[in-house]
RNA sequence: GGUGGGUUGCCCGAGCGGCCAAUGGGAGCGGACUGUAAAUCCGCCGGCUCUGCCUUCAGUGGUUCAAAUCCACUACCCACCA
């Protein structure tokens, strides 16, 4: 049974290290077991990044085991080095305090706490807050060469780079605590996390070993990287967000509908749970008739449904669908225009007042950061008012253009589209 | 502690008294081609009340008709020497 789990996730590529695999799937066959996967609040919500590795700790409940979700709200206040060339700024106790909060509400709807194998929600505050820094120093610190924490890759990479501060050196023996801590408590003997956290992770093994003499584990599963090079999940505008006042569902949905044709059957390798079958099918028309874009829908389908529910991800697919679809946008009916506008960015006028410039009105829905990006788009070419070119700098929008009495689509080149309502 | 080098637009990186909103590359944006993809080609790429005006070249103050460019101090980085 579980040694299903790890061939299929061999089978997704969602793998990138383990401890001893055979030791490894002999313990996660004998019941099931306890693990952790641990997300640090530096933002008030989860990306997608965060995903990948969410994805596969549901894998995990879903083969039966007991997940447990960890936010860090104690080391969320350190800062860990992985993966950065520079020293964290500290955010304040009350925003982290906050973010951990909403992260904390974002992972409730992606596990399951309920039932046998019911997801844990920790917060390491609870265990690392109460300890005094004698005690930490004493029972903890007292196990940790610094000779082999200078040898893990975050903390040498930064020594060559600009330095560390001592907080954040300290930061893998803080996590390594988290996962004794789990231990102890939960049985946990597992951890999981994106490849860039095998240190800290393996910090936690090593001290489970040798203050409780146990053997525990470790998984850790490639970062996504794009085709072109760049980081999965991140646009110009910044990272793809969880939370729906962060990145619209619409915009969740797009940016995997846009996936670069090459990155398509990871990305489902990596979020779908869709059998291997149909997965196979989707691979084949991405090779035999790309420029349908079936792998792309089901992928976008799938992952917003996943996030924001299926009536949302039905929403905002129809809405592409009719705006981007071949008929006349003039031809929609006022219901599914409705719907379909609500998606998008907006921006209101009143009724009976002079309609604002083309150029004013796309600078309100925020489409372009600035109204001389919004003048250069026009001048290039690239300003519609429902599908129909327009080429004045200072164009206005008049009444025949509204649709049903009150809507106009404003497009910024092919893709970026924003909805105006008189009201 | 000593000496020398550095800090430029989203990133990298030229400029070293006026011709500088500042060369070049990357990212981004628009167009063509396509499939709301990639690659390629062309154009754009600080802001605004846009034939002009305003704010930028680490910070502050100064020299000058005129400074990103010169001087002084401050902060941070880097190198060599102790």
């Amino acid at each position: 049974m579980t040694t299903a789990l790890l061939e299929d996730l061999k089978w997704r590529k969602s793998i990138a290290q383990t401890t001893e695999f055979d030791a490894l799937a002999k313990f996660l066959d004998g019941g099931s077991r306890s693990l952790y996967l641990g997300f640090d609040p530096t933002a008030p919500s989860l990306h997608i990044g965060n995903l990948v590795a969410l994805t596969v700790l549901r894998r995990f409940q879903l083969a039966g085991h007991k997940p447990i979700a960890l936010v860090g709200g104690a080391t969320g206040l350190v800062g860990d080095p992985s993966g950065r060339n520079s020293e964290r700024t500290l955010n304040e106790v009350e925003v982290v305090n906050e973010w951990v909060e909403k992260i904390h509400h974002q992972l409730v709807g992606f596990l399951d706490f309920s039932g046998s194998n019911a997801a844990i929600m920790a917060n390491n505050l609870d265990w690392t807050a109460p300890v005094s820094a004698i005690h930490f120093l004493r029972d903890i610190g007292k196990h940790f060469s610094v000779n082999q924490m200078l040898s893990k890759d975050s903390v040498s990479s930064r020594l060559e780079s600009g330095g560390i501060s001592y907080t954040e050196f300290s930061y893998q023996v803080l996590q390594a605590f988290d996962y004794l801590e789990l231990n102890r408590r939960e049985d946990c003997s597992l951890q999981i996390g994106g490849s860039d956290q095998w240190g800290n992770i393996v910090a936690g093994v090593d001290l489970i070993r040798r203050v409780e003499g146990k053997a525990a584990h470790a998984l850790t599963i490639p970062l996504l990287t794009k085709a072109d090079g760049s980081k999965f999940g991140k646009t110009a505008d910044g990272s793809i967000w969880l939370d729906p006042n962060m990145t619209s569902p619409y915009a969740f949905f797009q940016f995997f509908l846009n996936s670069d044709d090459r990155d398509v059957e990871q990305l489902l390798r990596t979020f779908s749970f869709k059998s291997h079958d149909e997965l196979e099918d989707l691979f084949d028309s991405l090779k035999t008739n790309p420029g349908a874009r079936e792998a792309h829908r089901a992928l976008a389908r799938e992952v917003t449904t996943l996030i924001h529910g299926s009536e949302q991800a039905e929403k905002v697919e129809n809405a592409a669908k009719a705006l981007f679809g071949q008929s006349e946008i003039r031809d929609l009916d006022e219901s599914t225009l409705e719907s379909a506008l609500k998606e998008l960015p907006r921006t209101t006028i009143n009724r009976g007042s002079e309609f604002p410039t083309w150029v004013d009105l796309i600078t309100a829905t925020g489409v372009v950061d600035s109204k001389s990006a919004a003048r250069r788009v026009v001048k290039e070419g690239g300003a519609y008012i429902n599908n129909v070119k327009i080429s004045v700098e200072d164009h206005k929008p008049s009444l025949d253009d509204l649709m049903h009495g009150r809507f106009i689509v404003l497009r910024k080149g092919k893709r970026d589209l924003a909805a105006v309502e008189v009201v």
